[in-house]
RNA sequence: GGGCGGUUAGCUCAGUUGGUUAGAGCGCUUGCUCGACACGCAAGAGGUCGGAGGUUCGAGUCCUCUACCGCCCACCA
């Protein structure tokens, strides 16, 4: 035993974390059973510069639940990943090195990126880019794992992976080419979300909506054939070339006799019909719409509703089309000469050039009319989405099967959530699905999309019959690859071959994450240990992505749930409890607060925020937490010390029996909240016992423990340091998954080997049936001799001459077993008893100078 | 428009199936250097548990209504 002089918290993380990795504390034993591994799937962080207090209050708590399920004999199946591939990482190489992918520009194979990145992006091919992608993410991978490490997460990092890695690419590329051959993937032409920044498509779980200004506009449309003329109102006039219909409810009696009408569209002339639908609504505007090709979701559900044609205006890079849509023979020459105005300028600059023409026309009636409505947008943009026709491949989820949306909520049922009310969100965004998964991304740094198609003898490439490789060739790139039959040298020609150019969204890969880290494909003996997986921990913020496309990806590849409990953590606020965000400017890095509390105290204050619960970050949360780690290092010395004084055990005293007993009770406690995810409540319940034990019956006990009782050793002695030691050895252990650092230190005082891999404390190897009265008693009346002593402004260490203690007849019977150490704790010649209805104390202070 | 969570001491939060004078920490006040602990210890002040009604012997805890805050979802011309 070897307890330091000055005990202290400092340099705890750095002298523990390498010696957890020599010894391999943490690793996983793959010769375990499915039975006795707990797997959990551990969220792979997005590469993005650096970690958030959010995501150390999640993985956190998180590895408080991996430590206890490990000393509860469980063998950890507890891997990291890294999310770096994506638009996330392609932002911030543009950012960092002041880039851009242009992949119609050639390799150069001088190239360097600049020192500093410049005011205009450079324009690079696309395998410079990649290069660049995976130089970056490399960097700050090793700032994430530092930062972990010194978290204290008992992760196993040998098993680490990347959403980029080969691993990864192969999985992802398998369960695509799965998908396909089940009919599950597919790719369409349809309009599609599209942001104008990034020029990709981007799908239903990236929106988010805005509150933007915008305005009412009131035009003209005319009536042909003695109809009179009808105004619309769109907050959209510049989309007014794409107008093909307007439309009204089908109950509108202001519009129902004109229905099937044609009129001509303001300044373009453009004949139109005017049509029913059920989702016009006549409260809105003048209670009828015209319907462009797309100025909104809205525009494609009429669309395709009512068969209208397509005249697209909008181009991709979000400028109007240089060539004005085909409006049909009759409209003449004006209408081409109009739409002139309007190519090539943004969304913004055309609406503001066609409403100058609308009001010089005389076909814009009154003034706009400003109003603020939700726009949508990509969850990272900062333009609003445009609507555009593409092609891309689709997983199907729901989105436009109601059997199978049925078929997810089942599973979500199935899914055991913490806490469970999250399963709300879960159900309605399956509910709301109105598409299906759209996967592919017209981007750079991602897993390709494993396709070649033939081009036929016109050059044109045969988008319905794509090529496949074999799934023992995977990973493969279509942009270097080629596929069987064909030389490298048919890439691009007539009668060769092209690959898909897209690359798959980071869903569609993330959403493998039980299946890349159990090896699926890979490795089966591992695959069959590992998988389904027992927990996914995660934040709120990605139920309608990440986890509900992996429970998507299981139960289409393993007709089974990917894991069977789900724990949800809540939200980080700032200090002033707003929600975090980098436009705001009030994010705190963890670093500093790591370095200032310490890892233990960081861990303390995720710790303490409930399962579910939004927790500000708090700097008086985590000292407390140094506090009570400071509190184990002394009071460990203490018991330790005294356990170097004589004997311990056995523990025969009622009242050594009656603190073990109520241990006990903290132990179950503790255990039962564990077992529910509920971490929080088990340290709520353990520190509330530590400091009992610390106020109180270390206090109650110490000069027994010391010996100092008739003269040298007696049989109280030994029982106090039984229990002392006993009760030590558990409460080191009880926040173990908590205070990792200075539980370990403290355990490593006495004991061999590490806490972590101890057994969870038990019921059983504590006293069952001790009275817990005798030690609430004690407490009681020593708490109240405090106060005496408090009141009179004295030392608790002054001299009492007497304590006289009234009380009911069971609480004084339970008293006398601990009279003697309660007469010691309050410095007192006597203690007498006498009956009462309730606890009343006399203390009786020694006069100064008697 | 639909749904979820929250509203308890100045601040941040506990309060498990309803049960004696509602708890903790921080902050505040007053003391205390005693053989674990001044990165400490002890004591104290401070709340009619958002509002209204109801069930019950008894409600912070259950029911109804309501106000406010936060979040999720929604076809948002």
């Amino acid at each position: 035993m070897s307890v330091p002089e000055k005990p202290s918290l400092d340099g705890l993380e750095q002298k523990w974390g390498p010696q957890w990795e020599a010894d391999r504390t943490y690793a996983f034993d793959r010769t375990k059973t499915r039975g006795e591994i707990f797997a959990i799937d551990t969220p792979p962080p997005t590469v993005s510069g650096s970690l958030h207090m959010g995501s150390v209050f999640g993985y956190a708590q998180t590895d408080t639940i991996a430590r206890q399920r490990r000393m509860l004999g469980l063998e950890l199946f507890y891997p990291m990943g890294w999310d770096d591939n994506g638009l996330a990482t392609e932002r911030r190489v543009q950012n960092y090195f002041g880039v851009r992918c242009d992949p119609s520009l050639p390799v150069d194979p001088d190239f360097a990126p600049p020192e500093k990145p410049g005011d205009r992006e450079i324009p690079i091919a696309r395998q410079s880019f990649v290069d660049l992608c995976e130089q970056l993410v490399v960097e700050d991978e090793k700032k994430f794992e530092e930062l972990w490490r010194m978290l204290g997460l008992s992760v196993d990092w040998s098993m680490t992976y990347t959403t980029i890695g080969e691993r990864s690419r192969r999985a992802s590329q398998r369960a695509f080419l799965r998908m396909l051959a089940r009919g599950e993937a597919y790719s369409s032409e349809a309009p599609t979300l599209w942001d104008v920044d990034d020029r990709t498509a981007v799908a239903q779980a990236e929106l988010e909506d805005r509150e933007m200004a915008a305005a009412y506009h009131a035009l003209t449309f005319h009536g042909v054939d003695g109809g009179g003329d009808v105004l619309i109102e769109t907050t959209r006039p510049e989309l007014l070339p794409a107008c093909v219909a307007l439309v009204a409810h089908p109950d509108d009696e202001r519009y129902r006799a004109r229905f099937d009408e044609t009129v001509r569209t303001p300044l373009f002339g453009v004949p139109v019909p005017i049509l029913a639908h059920p989702l016009a609504d006549p409260e809105k505007g003048s209670g009828i719409a015209m319907i462009c090709t797309f100025g909104d979701t809205t525009d494609v559900v009429w669309w395709r509703e009512l068969r209208l044609p397509l005249r697209n205006v909008m181009g991709r890079d979000g400028r109007l089309v240089a060539e004005p849509p085909d409006w049909g023979e009759e409209v003449g020459k004006d209408a081409v000469a109009q739409y002139a105005e309007l190519a090539g300028k943004t969304a913004k600059q055309a609406q503001k050039r066609i409403v100058e023409l609308l009001a010089e026309s005389g076909e814009l009636v009154g003034d706009p009319k400003p109003i603020q409505h939700p726009v949508k947008f990509y969850e990272r943009g900062s333009r609003p989405l445009e609507i555009v026709s593409s092609r891309q491949w689709y997983f199907r989820n729901g989105g436009r099967e109601a059997d199978l949306r049925a078929t997810f909520l089942a599973r979500g049922e199935e899914l055991h959530w913490h806490p469970a009310h999250m399963r709300q969100r879960y159900d309605s965004w399956v509910e709301g699905l109105n598409t299906d998964w759209l996967v592919s991304r017209q981007r750079f740094f991602g897993v390709p999309i494993p396709v070649w198609y033939p081009i036929d003898d016109g050059g044109e490439p045969v988008w319905d019959a794509p090529m496949l490789p074999t799934e023992a060739v995977l990973p493969i790139d279509p942009a270097s690859d080629a596929p069987d039959g064909y030389t490298p040298d048919q890439r691009g020609v007539p009668g060769g071959f092209v690959g898909d150019p897209d690359v798959m969204d980071t869903w569609a890969t993330s959403s493998l994450t039980p299946q890349i880290v159990t090896g699926w494909g890979d490795d089966d003996d591992l695959f069959t240990r590992t998988f389904p997986m027992d927990l996914r921990p995660q934040g709120p913020e990605i139920i309608r992505t990440w986890l509900f496309d992996t429970i998507v990806r299981a139960h289409f590849e393993h007709d089974s749930l990917p894991w069977r409990d789900t724990a949800i953590n809540g939200w980080v606020l700032d200090p002033d409890r707003k929600k975090m965000s980098k436009s705001k400017g009030n994010v705190v890095t963890p670093m500093p607060l790591l370095e200032k509390h310490g890892s233990d105290a960081i861990r303390y204050w995720a710790a303490s925020g409930r399962p579910g619960t939004d927790t500000a970050v708090d700097e008086g949360q985590m000292k407390v937490g140094r506090r009570l780690a400071i509190k184990l290092l002394n009071v460990s010395k203490f018991v330790l010390g005294v356990m170097g004084e004589g004997p311990a055990g056995p523990i025969v005293d009622p009242i050594d029996r009656s603190m073990l007993t109520s241990l006990a009770v903290t132990v179950e406690e503790c255990t039962a909240a564990f077992e529910r995810y509920d971490y929080a409540r088990a340290l709520e319940r353990a520190e509330r016992f530590f400091w009992g034990f610390c106020d109180d019956y270390v206090e109650l006990v110490k000069h027994r423990a010391y010996g100092d009782a008739a003269g040298s050793e007696d049989d109280g002695a030994a029982s106090a340091r039984g229990a002392l030691s006993a009760a030590l050895s558990v409460l080191q252990r009880l926040f173990a998954p908590f205070l990792v650092y200075v539980t370990e230190e403290v355990w490593s005082w006495w004991q061999e080997g590490s806490i972590h891999r101890e057994g969870w404390p038990t019921v059983a190897e504590l006293a069952p049936d001790g009275a817990p009265l005798v030690f609430a008693v004690a407490a009681e009346v020593l708490g109240t001799v405090r106060k005496a002593k408090s009141d009179a402004k004295v030392s608790m260490r002054a001299e009492v001459d007497r304590i006289v203690v009234t009380d009911t007849e069971m609480r004084l019977a339970a008293l006398r077993l601990a009279i003697d150490d309660v007469r010691r704790a309050g410095v007192s010649a006597s203690v007498a008893t006498e009956l009462g209805v309730a606890l009343a104390v006399t203390t009786t202070l020694v006069e100064p100078g008697s």
